[in-house]
DNA sequence: GCAGTTCTTGACCGCCCGGTCAAGTGACCG
DNA sequence: CGGTCACTTGACCGGGCGGTCAAGAACTGC
């Protein structure tokens, strides 16, 4: 499977074969068909873990926190950390997103995530933090393409170090959310 | 070319055929090797129209106002009317995001347009309203990734207007770069 | 050492892909 | 009217694809 992903990462999805796959792994195709039904389905596989390995790391990140808004700030340093460690994994979710086979089993991991980050709005809300006529829910998405593109173009792009573009999403994205005007 | 672009968004690059392009338009396969080189030139071809359309649209949108902040605003306001009209176009420019054989002409163009955010930051920074310590670079890829994943979400995904969801792109990227915090 | 099961092999299958090209077709020009 | 040439056709090509499967190999429990 870390095999699969560097390919699919590299080359992208269709033009990656089971062949090259199996060839470069050095073992026959029928390994390939005992362990997986089919190319779709290792992609999918390799998608899901990836979905659950993130969000652990991020609920590991805001285990010990309180404060709704540190746990947000929190969860995009980890997830700008995570993305750091798995650049092939994160262009998969990214090309996933333009495939209609994929979207769905994409954004049933992404609502999740999402959904963390809505509760946390909403209790900053109730805090008097945020202006209480904010969308959470937009909020929240705003503050994953901030964090999604940074990375794709600080991180991925010009190789820059996660913490101190991780410094800049927090900030921007907190004032963002908590910001006056 | 409007053909393939919908063929192209709807199932993805590689999934489509050129004889599915062809017989969907009732002609032979000659004709489109008589007009393009390869299937891949198709996509650039339409990348690159795509693109200069949309900076077309963004130039005609602030053309009219000097002061920088506002023309960011504008600019924003025209980039996701643009995306609401050309659902299409936008798929195709995030799935070449992906792709190593079309980032090179995504960025050429991605360049250009980020290139005039930055120099709006700059000019805002130079009149003193935004902070001089702020990176024009990363705020406006910041707001280039708001922009991105709000349209996504809530224009393509939830079918929502783009006249709403331009109203919060451009708050939440205005408290971003000017806020205080 | 046998039987049964779990894995592994790679030749093979049918299919369809991107791309070619010989053979037109018909508009225009002298 | 004949010749030219811009355009169009679709059968065809080599190749590589995702996926299958008969034939083992390697391990298990007995």
């Amino acid at each position: 499977m870390a095999f699969g992903t560097s390919r699919f990462a590299e080359q992208g999805y269709h033009p990656t074969s089971v062949s090259e796959i199996v060839t470069g792994l050095g073992v026959g195709k029928g390994v390939f068909y005992w362990y997986f039904d089919s190319k779709e389905q290792l992609f999918l596989e390799i998608l899901r873990d990836a979905q659950t390995d993130l969000r652990r790391r991020q609920q590991q990140a805001i285990a010990e926190e309180d404060d709704p808004i540190r746990r947000i700030e929190l969860g995009l340093r980890a997830s700008l950390a995570w993305a750091e460690e798995h650049r092939d994994h994160n262009r998969l979710i990214q090309f996933a997103a333009t495939e209609a086979t994929f979207v769905g089993a994409l954004r049933r991991g992404q609502d999740i995530a999402v959904a963390d980050v809505v509760r946390h709005v909403k209790e900053a809300i109730a805090q008097g933090r945020i202006r209480d006529d904010a969308d959470p829910d937009l909020l929240a998405h705003a503050m994953v393409g901030v964090a999604g593109h940074l990375t794709r173009t600080f991180i991925y792009e010009r190789g820059e170090a996660a913490g101190g573009v991780a410094d800049s999403v927090v900030a921007f994205c907190l004032r963002g959310i908590l910001g006056d005007p």
